[in-house]
RNA sequence: GCCCGGGUGGCGGAAUUGGUAGACGCGCUGGACUCAAAAUCCAGUGGUAGUAAUACCGUAUCGGUUCGAUUCCGAUCCCGGGCACCA
């Protein structure tokens, strides 16, 4: 017996009032008779000791370090790294790197070569934030945050390869983000190639034919020949290329968020306010850098075709990219008292309901319309003057809070191409500049907005509709029949549709025409701590750097303020305006749209990755992280994938072959009840009966370790907050005072964390591991519960006693072992690998627990059968497999041993219990060897009693004998 | 409003292809060990009736298909997530 002694600060006492020893680390430890002296016993499952020695000992040996030569096959586990916050991680975030970290090292023993890394996402604006705040740098937070970050991670146990660790706001490696950017830039999507391409090629085409077979995707009104293209000048010539390159500057409404001094991208808006800090985001004109991601619309949506991503997941994508097909329609206009102007263009439409054209009743332009000066009426632009006034005056928060129904009329008249029918044109709030062509045409017997339109202001309805319209509301149906239009009455508006639109491509008079919501995306941040654009502007050209010239370093500044003129705090620094350097930064998005791919060739400094090792590595096979990116990141990190496929640098155009979103923990606040303006708190059970005194009370939230299950510890409560030090309560008869619970996301403010920290320290990073597993689908959100931990820490303990007596003897031996228990391992091996393999984590670990339960009942102690077990078990609980396995007598870490293979011929029994059904009503059960035949099954059941008893002496119908499942006997 | 998920004991959840519903864990109850506590171990635990064997009911509600439905189909209710004047 080896025994530690160890003097012990708190002398006789063991202390367990005093600093509070977690019960678990106590157990470990008998309390000598000797003053100060512990005993701690080796052989009890000391996690602590073998965590450390064992996390200590892979760093040193390099375990986790994989390699871009290996003759195995790839496998490539990957998280979505993490921001990190000043605020560390609490037990919510490991929970997606438990279950990846699971399935890597699965994948490891199963002979893949697995990659598995971890970075940080470094830029971004809560550090900038808080340098605004305190004045610290950045730089040395975001330091400080990743160091304990790590810390953080490294006690959880992951086998991450740290050596390939990246971090976004490191200039080896954001000088990449600004050559991928430059890459972009200097390219456009060639549409009737479906893919990006060189700007030089841009060139030659439009000096050997124009853009005639090239739509301009920035303005698609554009066009000229080879001849004008050389007349053009310089600058010309750059704006023109500008509005063709897949990074490109423009002006445009942005999202702009006074508080936050910078514009936002549309999916870091939600309902109007910013998504970080929940600021009002109002509309703004800005000159801003862009992505042209719309142009990879069709591939971003037929490539999830090709990807294993959840349908919820895929919805939200195709959702947000929003394709729709219809018709692009032009309607003549005539304007009061400018009849005769040449100059008043067509007024082009989109409408996926082409269909319903006889039913148009009035034209709406967005106010912002470009055509809405030339087109209003004399006589009503004082009305169409105020409207416009109106509406600049509210805000976007407003325009979606209250979505009252405002309008005014042009005074001009659209002609119905079909029918000549004069409509009159409107302006409102209610159409969207920036979707289709900003105007649409009003069908109010078809559609419920334009219907309440109509109804508003008394534009009269016509219905095509026939007995399908009730002259109420409006029915958006496709099936109608039509009537009430001309030549497409009696057609079903489903076949209509198409009529329509080959009607309109014969008379030139409009086209058929597919549409996407998804805007581009805003590339440009007015702020300091991002990826500076490696662009200089001269005579309004922006000109790209050299690679040579790459990192273009973010320079140190002593002050975050906002430049003038909305611009960013680099407007302020002498050294940067001096070389006309972009002034604005990248966004968040940018260092994360292409990481996964770093991490291949991270200390590459000739390329992003070289092209070896990418197309070893190639598509991650296994992505996790939470729906929280479904938009953003993963829509702009398939889109950076395609642009480097499309210019040859890697060889696979999706990067994320399977992607799984796990849930959130959410926390597990505690709230007690004050009555207002006094110190006396009132417990739920009181408050709930009534028996409280009923003032109004303060909802409150407490520190959750203040509380046990829902019994709150008053003592505690008044040492707490020196608010509380006179706190009186109201208990419930038995003395206790219960606190209220809710479940709500984990944040400091609500006192409901817990760190990994503290549970690795009651219980270790094993039981940690697999608690977390344990508590369900990764996919599912639940609340933290810590209780249900101790069951986890039971069986590990009992697994422990497997190898290692109560007095502290090694217990394995080489006697052999049972067949019932050759039977319970190849039983486990079999649903451990199948429940890993489809992530169901939590059954595999109740299968652990069914196992060690019975083999600790046949006391079972045999090699044989532990050996593989721990291996098994291995990726789940990596410490206890370690040190067990390596006191087994094996030299080289468990990773490295191949993972079990089942037999078949133990999971068949000799016999079969089958229960037997009457009428699909379970009555008995009958044993057969394995392998009756059927026939002789039959016989013998219906000369079973009990069968028999319930036939009456009728016959059977017929019998159902489900192989191995059970028999139904049908009267 | 629209689009996805989902609804199973006191709780988290299991049931992989339509085949014994409630695995595993927590909690609870009783017991063993102990001067005592902790820890550990054993037994019980969906509901109703019964000493018991057992019987009946039971996977949100109603209906359908089937020898047999938590699983498939239809309707309704509720919860969660996403989108939201997108023409």
């Amino acid at each position: 017996m080896q025994i530690q002694n160890l003097t012990f600060f708190c002398g006789k006492d063991l202390g367990i009032g005093q600093v509070n020893y977690p019960p678990a680390f106590v157990d470990c430890i008998r309390a000598d008779n000797d003053l100060g002296k512990l005993r701690i016993h080796q052989m009890e499952y000391n996690f602590r000791e073998i965590e450390d020695r064992w996390q200590r000992r892979w760093k040193e040996e390099r375990i986790y370090q994989v390699s871009n030569n290996s003759s195995k096959p790839k496998y490539y586990v990957l998280d979505m790294f993490p921001y990190p916050s000043g605020a560390g991680l609490h037990v919510g975030h490991p929970l997606g790197y438990i279950a990846s970290d699971i399935y890597a090292r699965f994948k490891r023993l199963q002979g893949f070569e697995v990659l598995h890394p971890m970075g940080f996402d470094a830029f971004g604006l809560p550090a900038e934030q808080y340098a605004i705040e305190t004045g610290q740098h950045p730089a040395l937070t975001t330091a400080k945050n990743i160091a304990n970050f790590k810390r953080q991670l490294d006690r959880i146990g992951f086998c991450f390869d740290w050596s390939r660790e990246v971090n976004t706001s490191d200039p080896q490696y954001y000088r990449w983000t600004q050559w991928i950017f430059l890459q972009l830039y200097d390219s456009w999507f060639n549409r009737s190639h479906q893919r990006a391409e060189r700007i030089a090629g841009l060139i030659h085409i439009f000096e050997t034919e124009g853009n005639l077979n090239q739509e301009c995707p920035g303005d698609s009104s554009l066009h000229f020949s080879s001849g004008e293209w050389k007349t053009f000048g310089e600058k010309r010539r750059q704006g023109i290329l500008m509005d063709y390159r897949l990074a490109y500057s423009g002006v445009g409404e942005v999202n702009w968020c006074e508080e936050l001094g910078t514009v936002l991208a549309n999916d870091e808006v939600i309902n109007g306010v910013s998504e970080r800090g929940g600021y009002p985001v109002v509309k703004k004109k800005l000159r801003q850098w862009y992505l042209r991601i719309t142009e990879y619309a069709e591939r971003l949506l037929s490539g999830l075709d090709t990807v294993n991503f959840s349908q919820s997941m895929k919805d939200m994508q195709t959702n947000w990219i929003g394709k729709s097909r219809g018709a692009e329609i032009l309607f003549d206009l005539r304007v009061p008292g400018k009849e005769e102007s040449k100059d008043i263009p067509e007024l082009k439409v989109y409408t996926t309901r082409p269909d319903t054209i006889y039913g148009v009743d009035f034209m709406v332009l967005a106010p912002e319309h470009e055509l809405v000066g030339q087109i209003t009426a004399e006589s009503k632009e004082k009305e169409v003057a105020a409207y416009l006034d109106y509406v600049n005056s509210r805000s976007e928060r407003e325009r979606l809070a209250e979505k009252a129904i405002s309008g005014c009329d042009t005074g001009a008249v659209a002609i119905n191409p079909f029918n000549s029918r004069e409509i009159p044109v409107w302006i409102s709030e209610y159409v969207l500049a920036g979707y289709g062509t900003g105007a649409i045409m009003g069908v109010p017997c078809g559609d419920e907005r334009d219907h309440r339109f109509a109804r508003h202001f008394h534009i009269p309805v016509t219905n095509i509709l026939g007995d399908q319209y009730t002259g109420l509301e409006a029915n958006p149906t496709k099936t109608a029949v039509l009537s009430n239009s001309d030549f497409l009455d009696g057609l079903v508006m489903t076949d209509a549709i198409e009529t329509v639109i080959q009607r309109l491509e014969l008379d030139g008079t409009g086209r058929r025409r597919v549409n996407y919501k998804m805007r581009d995306a805003a590339f440009s941040r007015q702020r300091y701590w991002g990826e500076p654009f490696p662009i200089v502007w001269e005579d309004g050209i922006a000109f790209p750097l050299k690679d040579g010239e790459l990192p273009l370093e973010l320079p140190h500044v002593e002050h975050y303020q906002p430049g003038p003129e909305g611009e960013g705090p680099l407007a302020n620094i002498s050294e940067w305006t001096d070389r006309n350097l972009e002034t604005s930064t990248m966004p968040g998005y940018a260092g994360s749209s292409w990481y996964f791919l770093r991490y291949m060739d991270p200390h590459n400094e000739q390329a992003f990755c070289s092209r070896e090792a990418s197309d070893y590595w190639g598509q991650v096979d296994f992505y996790i992280g939470g729906t929280e990116h479904a938009v953003g990141h993963l829509l702009y990190s398939r889109m950076w994938t395609k642009a480097l496929f499309d210019l040859g640098y890697i060889g696979h155009d999706e990067p994320y072959k399977r992607l799984v979103n796990q849930g959130m923990i959410q926390g597990s606040s505690r709230l007690v009840y004050r009555q207002k303006g006094t110190g006396l708190f009132v417990s739920a059970g009181k408050l709930a009966s009534g028996a409280g005194p009923d003032l109004p009370y303060d909802t409150l939230h407490v520190e959750v370790s203040l509380v046990d299950g829902v019994s709150l510890d008053m003592e505690a409560f008044r040492h707490w907050k020196p608010d509380y030090q006179e706190a009186r309560f109201i208990t419930e008869d038995n003395g206790t005072y219960i606190c209220g619970t809710e479940s709500e996301k984990m944040s400091k403010s609500k006192y409901n964390t817990v760190s990994p920290d503290d549970i690795v320290d009651k219980y270790g990073a094993d039981t940690f591991r697999m608690y977390e597993m344990f508590l369900g689908p990764v996919e599912l959100s639940k609340p933290w519960d810590t209780k249900g931990i101790e069951g986890v820490y039971r069986f590990l303990k009992k697994f422990w006693r497997m190898f290692y007596s109560e007095d502290g003897k090694w217990l394995v031996t080489d006697a052999g072992a049972a067949l019932e228990e050759w039977k319970i391992l190849h039983r486990t091996i079999k649903k451990a690998a199948e429940d890993t393999e489809r992530l169901s984590f939590n059954t595999a670990v109740s299968q652990f627990m069914i196992c060690v339960n019975e083999l600790t009942a046949l006391n079972c102690h045999d090699k044989g059968i532990l050996s593989p077990l721990l291996v098994t078990l291995a990726p789940y609980a990596p410490h206890i497999s370690e040190e067990l396995w390596r006191k087994m007598g094996h030299e080289s870490t468990i990773l490295d041993t191949p993972y079990p293979a089942y037999q078949e011929s133990y999971l068949k029994e000799d016999q079969v219990n089958y229960p037997v059904a009457v009428n699909g009503r379970t009555r008995t059960e009958i044993s057969f060897p394995a392998g009756t035949d059927h026939a002789n099954m039959e016989q013998e059941i219906l000369q079973n009693g009990i069968v028999r008893k319930w036939l009456a002496g009728k016959q059977p119908k017929k019998i159902i004998i489900v192989e191995g499942r059970m028999i139904n006997v049908v009267v």
